[in-house]
DNA sequence: AGCACGCCGACT
DNA sequence: GTCGGCGTGCTC
C-alpha cells in the first residue's frame, strides 16, 4: 500500500513488496531493457535505464523517433540493436508498476486472440494522462491548537473531524457535514484549529465492510454462498457456474463471495454487460458493504478514470463493478471474478481487439489464483459443456426469491388468428393485455427490432432503399424522421419519391419496428400509458437508464421494448409479457440461433412476476411446434442443452470443435477476393494440424461503411493448436493499400 | 500509429 | 522545372 494512505505521491519510490511479484527484476541505471509501447511494432524495443534505474514493469516515457510515448519496461533488452543508437529512457512515471502476472496475462491473451501485444497493451493502458502530474485539491484535518473562543458551530466542525480523522474532505463537504458555512471551517483554519493540505485528487476509495448488511438469506442461497466462500478461502483457481432463474437472488449469493474475498484482503470485479451497469445495482452493493465500489465503464469522465486505474494499481479499491474492459484493470492483488448475466452476447464485441471477456476472465483468474463465478439464468452451451467436462463447478438456485413464481409460458399459434394487415398484436394478446390493465397492472410486448419498419419499398417498382455504404436495408425512424442504417448509423431524410423509378408517394413500410408497434398499441389501448424502451430513442445511456428507472416505479401501463428490456432491470408491477415474434431470431442459418432464442426468450418471460402477483409470458409464433419454441415453452432447460450439445457435438463445432473466422475488408471487393483464394489455396499450415477452410465467401454483411467484406471459416478440433497455425497461414500474405484483416478466435456467429 | 523518403503526373 | 499524390519502410 501506499504510504501515508495515497499522500506520499510525488516521487513515490515503488518498493520491491508493492509490486505483488515476489521475483520483480530490477535494472540499474544503464541497463538494456525491453520497453513495449502501444505503437504496432510487434515487439519491445531496446532501451537504457533511466538514471536510478527501473522496475521490470514500471511504466515510462520514451523517446520514438521525433516524439515521446509511454510503455511498460517488458523485461531485459534482446541486446540486438546497434548499441550506439539505444536511446535512454525519459523518465519512470509515478504509477504503480505493472505487476509480472498482469504482463503474462497480456501477453497470454495476446497470443490467444492473435492480437499483437502492442493492441492488448492499449487495452490495459486505455486511461487519460498518465505521464501527467495528478491534480490537487486542498483537505481539511484537525489541527494541534484549539481555537480561542469555542461556539456551537466551531464544535460541530470538530467533531466531525474527529469522527473521521484518517478521512479526509474539501472544504465544501466538511461545512456540510457539520452542517455549518465555510466561513466557520475558514476561522478554525486561521486559528490553526484545522489544518489545510494539499492531496492528490486521485484518492482512495472508501473502504467496504463485508459485514456491514448481509440479507436474510433462503437455504438455497446459504448453501450456494457457503460454496462459493469456501472457493474464495482456497486461495486458488476454479470457476463455478452459478445458475439461477430470475429472481432466484443471485446477486445476494455473489456478494457473498465478494465479501468472503475482501475479509481476504483481495481485490473484487464484478462484470455486467454495459446496459445492466444501474445506479440499482450500486445501491445493491452499497447497502451490502456501506459504502459505493469503483465504477468503470464508457461513461465515466477522465478525472474519474484516472482515478479508478491508479487506485486499483495500488490496491486501494477493493471492488470494481464494471464493464467488460474492467478486466484489463491493473489489480494487484485479484482474488475474486464474477461474471454476471455470462451467456450474454455483448461480452464478445470488438474493443480494438476480439475477445471475449468471459474466457478472458477465466484466463486471468488462472493466472492470478483467483476464483470466477459465471452468473447466468440461461448459462451459454459453452460454459454448460464446461460444467459436463468437469472444468466448472456448478450451483444451482433454483426457488425463486420471495413468494413469485416462474411465469406460465404459453404460445399464440399466429396460423390461426385473424389479424389485418399492419398489425402484429393477435387479438389473444390483446385480450391478456387488457385483463392486465384491469388490474392496474404493467405488461411487457417485446419485439427485437429497433425503429419503425425494417423494409420500406416502392409499390410502384419494387425497389427496397438500402443504404449507400452498406448491404443492409435502411431502417426507417419515424420518431426521427429518417431511414437509418443499422450497420454503420448513416441516416438521410426519408425521401418523398422512390430513389430508384422517381415515383412520388409510392414508399410504403414493410414488417414492424418497436415504433410502429407503439402506434398500434396507442390504437388499442388509448387509455394506457405507454413507454418505449429501446437503444436510440434517449440521447444517452444515463437518459436510458433514467426512463428504465422511471417506468420500474410504475410510470407506464405498457411497455414496449427491444432486448435491453431483457438485461436485468427489475420491473416489480410487470405481469405479462407478450413476444411479438418468437420466430425472429431462428431465422438464417446461425449455429447459435437455437442458444440465443431460447436464452433471450427464457430471459424476457422472466420479466414477469416478479413480485406478489403471479407472471405469465405469451409467445406469437408461426411455428409453435419448432423444437427451440417447445423447449421455451416446455422450460425444461437441461433437455433443450442436452439436445444442443449433442448437435454441436455431431457437427463438430463450438464448444465441441474449434472455429476461427478470418474477414477480409477492402473498398475493392476483387483485392479481397483475391487475398481470401490465395489463403484458401495455401492452407498447408492449416492441413498439418487437420484443420479445414471454407470460403472465402461474401461475410454475412458482405459491404460495411464502403469496405466490402470477405470471409473464411477454419473449422479443428478441440484439442488442436489453432492459434500457431493461423498465425503461420496468414503471415503468408502481406496486407496492401486499403486491405485489412480480421483474425476472431471462436467467433459468436458462424453464417 | 506517425513521419520521412521516394518515385511518378499536372501545374505556375 | 516543382508541387504533391500516397505506397513503403522505420522507429530502439
Amino acid at each position: 500500500m501506499a504510504a501515508g494512505g495515497g499522500l506520499a505521491y510525488v516521487g513515490t519510490v515503488w518498493p520491491e513488496g508493492h509490486c505483488g511479484d515476489v521475483n520483480s527484476t530490477y535494472f540499474n541505471e544503464g541497463d538494456l531493457v525491453g520497453v513495449l509501447t502501444t505503437q504496432p511494432l510487434g515487439r519491445p524495443l531496446d532501451y537504457k535505464a533511466p538514471e536510478g534505474g527501473c522496475w521490470a514493469g514500471a511504466f515510462v516515457e520514451v523517446p520514438l523517433g521525433p516524439r515521446k510515448v509511454v510503455g511498460v519496461v517488458w523485461g531485459p533488452g534482446q541486446g540486438d540493436f546497434d548499441r550506439a543508437r539505444v536511446r535512454p529512457v525519459s523518465r519512470v512515471l509515478d504509477v504503480a508498476p505493472m505487476s509480472d502476472a498482469m504482463r503474462q496475462f497480456l501477453a497470454r491473451a495476446a497470443d490467444y486472440t492473435l492480437t499483437p501485444l502492442p493492441a492488448m497493451l492499449r487495452l490495459a493502458t486505455r486511461n487519460p494522462a498518465l505521464g501527467e502530474t495528478p491534480a490537487m485539491r486542498t483537505i481539511y484535518r484537525l489541527g494541534d491548537a484549539l481555537p480561542d473562543r469555542m461556539t456551537a458551530a466551531r464544535e460541530k466542525v470538530l467533531a466531525v473531524l474527529e469522527e473521521y480523522e484518517g478521512l479526509s474532505f474539501t472544504l465544501g463537504e466538511l461545512a456540510e457535514m457539520a452542517g455549518v458555512g465555510t466561513g466557520v471551517v475558514k476561522g478554525l483554519v486561521a486559528q490553526g484549529a484545522v489544518r489545510e493540505e494539499e492531496a492528490p485528487r486521485d484518492g482512495p476509495y472508501p473502504p467496504l465492510d463485508p459485514d456491514h448488511g448481509g440479507k436474510a438469506l433462503t437455504p438455497d442461497q446459504q448453501a450456494g454462498a457457503a460454496a462459493l466462500r469456501a472457493g474464495v478461502r482456497s486461495g486458488r483457481y476454479g470457476t463455478t457456474l452459478l445458475r439461477g432463474v430470475t429472481g432466484s437472488g443471485k446477486t445476494e449469493v455473489y456478494l457473498e463471495a465478494v465479501a468472503e474475498c475482501l475479509r481476504a484482503g483481495r481485490q473484487a470485479l464484478v462484470l455486467l454487460p454495459e446496459i445492466a451497469l444501474s445506479a440499482e445495482f450500486l445501491a445493491r452493493v452499497e447497502a451490502r458493504f456501506g459504502a459505493r465500489p469503483a465504477e468503470w465503464h464508457s461513461g465515466l469522465t477522465t478525472t474519474e478514470r484516472r482515478r479508478a486505474w491508479k487506485m486499483i494499481g495500488e490496491g486501494q479499491a477493493q471492488m470494481v463493478v464494471g464493464a467488460r474492459s474492467a478486466l484489463f484493470l491493473p489489480f494487484r492483488d485479484l482474488g475474486l471474478v464474477v461474471v454476471d448475466e455470462e451467456h450474454d452476447t455483448s461480452y464478445k464485441q470488438e474493443d480494438g481487439v476480439l475477445y471475449n471477456a468471459r474466457d478472458m476472465a477465466v484466463l486471468r483468474a488462472s493466472m492470478a489464483d483467483a476464483q470466477v463465478v459465471l452468473a447466468s439464468a440461461t448459462p451459454s452451451l459453452e460454459s454448460w459443456a464446461n460444467v459436463e467436462a468437469g472444468k466448472y463447478a456448478r450451483l444451482d438456485l433454483t426457488s425463486r426469491f420471495g413468494p413469485a413464481v416462474m411465469p406460465a409460458m404459453a404460445a399464440i399459434d399466429m396460423r390461426v388468428e385473424d389479424l389485418p394487415g399492419a398489425s402484429w398484436i393477435s387479438p389473444a394478446l390483446q385480450g391478456a393485455v387488457h385483463g392486465r390493465l384491469e388490474r392496474g397492472e404493467q405488461a411487457l410486448l417485446f419485439l427485437n427490432r429497433r425503429g419503425y419498419a425494417p423494409v420500406t419499398i416502392c409499390r410502384a417498382c419494387g425497389h427496397q432503399i438500402g443504404c449507400t455504404q452498406c448491404d443492409a436495408r435502411m431502417v426507417e425512424h419515424r420518431f426521427l424522421k429518417r431511414l437509418m442504417c443499422h450497420q454503420c448509423g448513416e441516416t438521410r431524410p426519408m425521401p418523398e419519391t422512390c430513389p430508384s423509378c422517381e415515383a412520388a408517394g409510392k414508399l410504403a413500410p414493410v414488417g414492424p419496428g418497436v415504433e410502429r408497434l407503439a402506434e398500434e398499441t396507442e390504437r388499442l389501448f388509448p387509455d394506457a400509458r405507454l413507454a418505449i424502451l429501446s437503444s436510440d430513442l434517449y440521447g444517452s445511456a444515463r437518459a436510458l437508464k433514467a426512463k428504465i428507472e422511471e417506468i420500474a416505479s410504475g410510470g407506464a401501463d405498457i411497455v414496449i421494448g427491444t432486448q435491453l428490456v431483457a438485461k436485468g432491470h427489475n420491473f416489480p408491477e410487470l405481469t405479462l409479457v407478450g413476444v411479438i415474434d418468437a420466430d425472429l431470431g431462428l431465422q438464417g442459418s446461425d449455429l447459435r440461433a437455437a442458444e440465443r432464442t431460447f436464452q433471450l426468450m427464457r430471459q424476457v418471460a422472466g420479466r414477469a412476476g416478479r413480485a406478489e402477483a403471479p407472471g405469465e409470458a405469451l409467445l406469437q409464433t408461426f411455428q409453435p411446434e419448432h423444437p427451440v419454441i417447445r423447449a421455451i415453452l416446455g422450460g425444461d432447460e437441461e433437455a433443450f442443452w442436452a439436445a444442443e450439445a449433442a448437435e454441436r457435438r455431431a457437427a463438430g463445432v463450438p464448444p465441441y470443435g474449434r472455429m476461427a473466422g478470418i474477414v477480409l475488408s477492402s473498398p475493392d471487393v476483387q483485392q479481397a477476393f483475391d487475398l481470401g483464394n490465395h489463403l484458401a489455396r495455401h492452407d498447408a499450415p492449416l492441413r498439418r494440424i487437420g484443420a479445414q477452410v471454407f470460403g472465402p465467401a461474401p461475410a454475412p454483411i458482405a459491404r460495411i461503411r464502403g469496405r466490402h467484406r470477405v470471409r473464411l471459416l477454419v473449422k479443428a478440433d478441440k484439442s488442436a493448436p489453432i492459434q500457431a497455425a493461423l498465425a503461420e497461414w496468414t503471415a503468408q500474405v502481406r496486407l496492401r493499400g486499403e486491405t485489412r484483416m480480421a483474425i476472431d478466435i471462436d467467433p459468436q456467429s458462424f453464417y
